[in-house]
DNA sequence: TAGATGTATAGATATACGTCTATATTGTAG
DNA sequence: CTACAATATAGACGTATATCTATACATCTA
């Protein structure tokens, strides 16, 4: 059974840029270059959010040539945000 | 319609003191005092958590006399995590 | 009204975090 | 092999955050 630690994914959700990734990233794979071009922020930095996402398993990512191509790890996600659920009691309203 | 400010929420919950007072004050409300007897943090410190808990409106409290009662808004928790599933496209999986 | 109890605020401090520039690494194509 | 393109790493810097102690504020009770 994997052990998350949330704190560490919590952490990682709460910055505005790593939320956009994410939601970019929710839409299609997309290679470095192309997020970057999508932010006013350095490719550095965004390099970086992209490793602290990476490391809490949200993303991951494939090689092609000399691009990366990064995609989120939906079953992650899904399985993490389930768990959270649960502790929290939510209940989850289907938006009419 | 209430907007909610992502970050903000996700920085609250990014800190295993507050997830632990969340989970605590998810069972029953609490007053300050016996929230600080289940952690070995200072009170001061407990209560600049529940501040920030407070502050994105993920708890309130009621007084009672010298006491202070903290306690889950729940409805909140409910919306905002139903925003973020929904932002996510999570596929909440029922708990066998 | 004094003292005691419950909670919040102020101020200090160390560490974590987001960002940048500069540079290293990896891969492709001439 | 060299030059360029894509990405990551290193190091610096300013701000934010979690924590503490000391103290203020609020409320009850004797």
């Amino acid at each position: 059974m994997v052990v998350y630690d949330f704190v560490k994914v919590f952490k990682a959700l709460a910055d505005k840029t790593r939320q956009d990734i994410l939601e970019l990233l929710g839409e299609e794979e997309m290679n470095v270059t192309d997020i970057c071009s999508e932010f006013r922020t350095s490719q550095p930095t965004i390099s970086h959010h992209l490793q602290i996402l990476k490391n809490c398993n949200l993303v991951d990512y494939r090689k092609e040539g000399k691009n990366i191509y990064y995609y989120v790890k939906q079953e992650i996600i899904d399985d993490v945000f389930g768990r959270v659920v649960r502790k929290m009691h939510v209940r989850i309203i289907e938006k009419e």
